[in-house]
DNA sequence: TTGTGACTTCTAGTCCGTG
DNA sequence: ACACGGACTAGAAGTCACA
């Protein structure tokens, strides 16, 4: 079951990895966490829970909301 | 691990439910789900996964993000 | 540099019963 | 009418080897 919102995480996540110009591995590295988990949650495959998107919104310094809406 | 996004839905369903003047036993049978699961959102004890909460938010008839802000 | 599949551990999700 | 405990199964969390 894939959700509106895991796709619209996934794609916030990638923009945001891309305006900072740094590979996945880089930023997966620097958020503490395997380069191929950062992966999956931006192809929109990983239907995280709410505290998993507050702690990455965390990580990367962004509103949780933020992650969620276009 | 509580995040500040699963207190928030916990209220907003509370708030909608009481709005329709129903029980938590009442709406989680309309809902197609247990009454004690429904409870447990509200008290903002259930770590919801985003599809979760898209198919609540769609069952209860709200925009998902409603249920994720004040 | 990123994608995929397999894999383990842990918790979300469902339901019972009782107060 | 609602809260809470326990118990059980599905699925999330996270890693790794290979392409």
């Amino acid at each position: 079951m894939t959700s509106q919102l895991q796709i619209i995480l996934g794609r916030k996540v990638r923009e945001h990895r891309l305006r900072l110009g740094v590979s996945q591995e880089r930023l997966a590295e620097d958020l503490g966490f395997h380069r191929t988990y950062l992966g999956s949650i931006e192809r929109g495959e990983r239907n995280l829970s709410l505290a998993s998107v507050e702690q990455l919104a965390a990580r990367l310094g962004v509103p949780p909301l933020d992650l969620l809406q276009d």
